[in-house]
DNA sequence: AGCGCGACAGCAAGCGCTTTCTATCTCTTG
DNA sequence: CAAGAGATAGAAAGCGCTTGCTGTCGCGCT
């Protein structure tokens, strides 16, 4: 048998009362009294039970935290910065929380099924990291979802995500991925680029949509034509961008410049330059997207837009535990800054 | 309010019991009313309470997953692997279960902060992933604590991990990374490398001293002196590697060739080298650990040794729920595979 | 001296589910 | 055709905790 609350009660000489609100401390207990509990609950190695509690007091200390890719660091990142903020011994005591991250590997019946399995768990709060599925059914149940969250006390946070207009509770915290992309295409048009690649993520997707969007501004604004021929989308991955490049270098091996979804995409992308006998920059200038931690040390260095990803998370943990005031108006845009490094250079010529 | 069961019994007009069958469907009911009940199931948009349930059957769907640092690719893939396995629709129907990770940070506190939070929720299970530290006093809480866990029905696993002898109910799937440290070695010794620097994790960490061990061993074997002053401690990122390598060069300039505790940390090494005006591998050979996917867009890409994290994982995860047979003897040893890329090479002159 | 009040401690009523034990009812079977 | 075997459904007793409501003191006031 496991120790229960009554076992410790006994053995302090008090009710199970004074035990459970030692245990909370949110009721005055004698100091005397209060030790003495604490010295029988250590005999007794004695462990809360959290579902008898999280029923009785109708409230869990379950932090959720979504994410589309646990593998990739753009996520590690930020559930790293979210989770420390919300618990374990990071946070100071009181609010112990156990911070749990899920991956719901992009699948929308995996996000819907976690946001189930959460609001089952009462969950105190939820974070939804990365970019949202822009499928106008999956949209509206993932929003009735929040909604109903909400309402049963869940604090709910999107993190990198654009805010939602049927889930107006929920506090957003939004990458400018068009601002970033745009930026990204203007620093290639200023270095005299004028026929660029673009391998965009995949479809459906609000950062993939933001990201070249802001390309497509970047064109526009200089006047450049905008030849669909020119963008491939693929995965978020490695070998995406590899074959991806290939595909652009296949339909216009003219190209002096490809601007990809994100870093690790780049990777792939310029391993597929390489093997195709191009230098980076000096034939193909290379930029990509969140300066994740190892594309500085690509050869040459990865120009790119770094995100804040662990302030934002950080941000986002504080306020889902109420430590932190929600910004205006519930949305908040955070901006990226454009890092000029090595893969881009004038066009050759 | 929300949505009890006893709402959905009345409006289906049964009994809570019935509902509570057919949701678990471990009980025949006749499937006229089962179809009765799921309508008002979904007619009231009901979603059982976790708390409630999992106090009443004494179990919790919930499975732990401990990493200890999720921004790290290592351990994301072997989160996603687990996870994957674990629950979510990923699985198949039945045993729908909540896997979560918990970053460490690599924090002693940490963990057993995690595992009481765990065992509090009475987890399904739980799997350690990853190096373990080596502190006695640690380690024999780390042990207390997963007995206590096995004997409350917790399946505990470890993943990556050695088997700890003070808690051998916890099947153990463990990576050879000593193999691994000496095949790594003896393939740069094999090339002609006299003189090899070696760049280590963390002091007091299983992974760190295993991987050591096996660099020493193909040293010993080959009748090569170890000279302490070739072996520099750092911790498990980029930025670690950079400066080991180079205080590894200030201690001693004609180095040919430098082992790296992870691939993440030989990044930084690279870089330390390139800066320091060194060719790889024609000056100097760098050789890696885990073949995380980005070490293959290394330029040149990098001589490690591929462990089957995604494998593991997923092995990890069947057994923690019980879908899998355990090793016989609760151990399994999962060897690396050698990856020669263009990072290593004969030395110099 | 009599009261009121603050500071503690305990009682007991649930929280919403699971599950054992029983009660029916419908079939087989001898 | 009676009786035992299944197949279903319900009643009710918890699971271990939280918390509103009741005491019970001891002490400062009037």
């Amino acid at each position: 048998m496991t120790v229960t609350l009554a076992d410790v009660a006994a053995r302090a000489q008090v009710s199970p009362a004074t035990v459970s609100r030692v245990l909370n401390g949110n009721y005055p207990v004698a100091s005397s009294t209060r030790e003495r509990v604490l010295r029988a609950v250590d005999e007794l190695d004695y462990v809360l039970n959290g579902p008898a509690s999280s029923l009785a007091a109708a409230t869990s200390d379950l932090v959720g935290i979504l994410v589309n890719d646990i593998a990739d660091p753009f996520f590690g990142i930020m559930a790293a910065a979210i989770q420390s903020e919300i618990g374990g011994p990071g946070g100071r005591a009181g609010g112990e929380r156990l911070g749990v991250v899920c991956n719901t590997g992009g699948s929308p019946e995996r996000e819907l099924t976690y946001l189930t399995l959460l609001q089952r768990q009462r969950a105190a709060a939820v974070v939804l990291t990365g970019g949202a599925i822009e499928d106008t059914a999956h949209a509206g149940a993932v929003a009735a979802k929040l909604r109903r969250l909400t309402e049963a006390g869940t604090r709910v946070v999107l993190c990198g995500r654009p805010p939602s207009p049927e889930a107006p509770e929920a506090i957003a915290l939004t990458f400018d991925n068009r601002g970033g992309g745009k930026q990204l295409t203007e620093h290639l048009i200023g270095l005299g680029h004028r026929r660029l690649g673009y391998i965009a993520g995949p479809e459906e997707r609000t950062t993939t949509r933001h990201r070249l969007e802001g390309h497509r501004a970047a064109l526009d604004a200089h006047g450049i034509e905008d030849d669909p021929r020119r963008t491939v989308h693929g995965r978020y991955d490695r070998r995406s961008g590899y074959e991806a490049t290939l595909e652009l270098l296949r339909r216009d091996p003219s190209l002096t410049a490809v601007v990809v979804a994100n870093d690790t995409v780049a990777l792939g992308a310029c391993a597929a330059l390489r093997d195709s006998g191009l230098r980076i920059p000096d034939d193909v200038s290379v930029a990509g997207f969140d300066d994740l931690p190892f594309s500085i040390d690509a050869v040459p260095a990865l120009t790119t837009v770094r995100l804040p990803l662990s302030d934002a998370g950080a941000r986002a943990g504080r306020i889902a535990m109420g430590r932190e005031e929600p910004p205006p108006g519930g949305i908040a845009t955070v901006r990226g800054e454009l890092m000029v490094r090595g893969s881009t250079g004038v066009p050759r010529d």
